[in-house]
DNA sequence: TGCGAGTCAATACC
DNA sequence: GGTATTGACTCGCA
């Protein structure tokens, strides 16, 4: 009943979410600018000059990060419900954002602890291997929703973006290796810090770039040596403001290619679809110290941001940021962390348009839900269905 | 069957 | 209002 209960609300939650934005069902419904994608034009660009517009102003007119900063403010007006939904703002969200609790097939196993909603989130390799799938063949994308993952690693390959994310494409394909018994492993990630001095758009990127490179780490136990602590480590990254925002080793710890404890991880990870995920270690802590950071900085509410990038509660939330285990040590739980992880490679106005849909529709279902369920609370206690104490994890609607 | 992992929702706290 | 804590629950696994 709670797992019904859990699905049937992060589905509806998407639902909402595409009811809102018109771009985004047609994104669902054709993906025939999958030719666009490939020669560098985003579909939103094409099919909405005014989102065009607006996205490039926000990348490329930044004049530095304060302003960033306070663009994204203006665009988290609406979280909480506070703002005025703006189509134009909205853009096709990336997979883990837009839809980060839909019920991909594979993912509908029913389960409470395999986080059912959490599985669309599509392994790390497997980005990485459609990437370059498409990228080579410029094979189209199918319809499924549940490949928008791949869809918006294409629409990474903007024009502004493309500097950014092939190598990003190249450090991920290592990774990929790295787990492969074929694969050379660690040797990826070298080649991957030698490209990234080419590129022109750092200063716009660098907080994501960061993003990006902060979660890659060797693993568990280095997080001493790499991270000076919480705020050694971490704030340079936050900031994105150093020296060579592109230079990855000078971001510490990175996603880790540790092959044998990937392997090992990959092994014991039972959730379907994201065993081949396991590619990488994410620093649990770091990306927990990073979440934390990037919600104080934006002022995004652990129950807007657990809710809808994790599809999980406040509480959940705040205690995975708090005591985040060592990626060893989870399981089903790692799939919640890849979640933060993505979410923290976005661009910055990916992330907060998601964020602000997010509280757009979280006001609206606080508006709809309370009485209705309990009213159908009532109904189940009258009706036995379970004891008053126990009511809240019953998983009634 | 017991245990651990993961999560939720209520509640306390700031 | 947002965050931290906690009790209870489900599920997978040994």
């Amino acid at each position: 009943m709670k797992t019904a209960y859990n699905a049937y609300r992060c589905l509806a939650k998407d639902l909402d979410v595409y009811a809102m934005n018109p771009e985004m069902t047609m994104d669902i419904g054709s993906l025939s600018h999958e030719q666009d994608l490939m020669s560098g034009h985003s579909p939103h660009h094409n099919r909405n000059p005014g989102a065009s517009l607006r996205i490039h102003q926000d990348l490329t007119v930044a004049p530095s990060r304060s302003a960033m900063v306070s663009s994204m403010a203006s665009i988290l007006d609406g979280v909480g419900g506070g703002g005025e939904y703006r189509p134009e703002l909205s853009l096709p969200l990336h997979h883990a954002m837009s839809m980060p609790c839909d019920t991909s097939p594979s993912g509908m196993s029913g389960t409470y602890t395999t986080l059912t909603p959490l599985q669309p989130l599509p392994p790390i390799s497997t980005v990485s291997d459609k990437f370059h799938h498409h990228h080579h063949h410029h094979q189209r994308l199918s319809g499924n929703v549940s490949g928008s993952f791949t869809l918006m690693r294409d629409e990474r390959t903007l024009p502004a973006m493309n500097n950014l994310y092939n190598p990003y494409h190249k450090d991920m394909s290592g990774m990929g290796q790295s787990l492969s018994p074929l694969g050379s492993g660690l040797g990826s990630i070298h080649n991957t810090q030698q490209t990234l001095h080419n590129y022109s758009h750092e200063k716009m990127l660098s907080s994501n770039f960061d993003a990006h490179t902060a979660m890659l780490t060797r693993g568990d136990q280095h997080l001493s040596r790499g991270l000076g602590g919480p705020a050694a480590g971490m704030m340079p990254h936050l900031n994105g403001m150093h020296g060579h925002p592109g230079h990855p080793q000078s971001h510490g710890p990175v996603l880790a290619s540790n092959r044998d404890r990937s392997l090992s991880s990959s092994s014991s990870s039972g959730a379907p679809g994201s065993g081949s995920g396991q590619l990488e270690e994410i620093n649990t802590r770091e990306v927990a110290q990073r979440i934390t950071a990037e919600l104080k900085r934006y002022s995004i509410p652990q129950a807007i941001f657990a809710q809808r990038v994790l599809c999980r509660s406040q509480g959940t939330l705040s205690d995975l940021l708090r005591n985040p285990k060592p990626w060893s040590k989870l399981k089903s739980g790692r799939e919640t962390f890849r979640r933060m992880w993505k979410w923290l490679q976005e661009p910055e106005f990916q992330r907060m348009s998601a964020l602000r849909l997010a509280g757009k529709t979280s006001v609206q279902k606080k508006r709809a839900r309370p009485k209705q369920r309990q009213e159908q609370y009532t109904k189940e206690v009258a009706a036995g269905f379970h004891r008053p104490a126990a009511a809240n994890t019953s998983g009634h609607l």
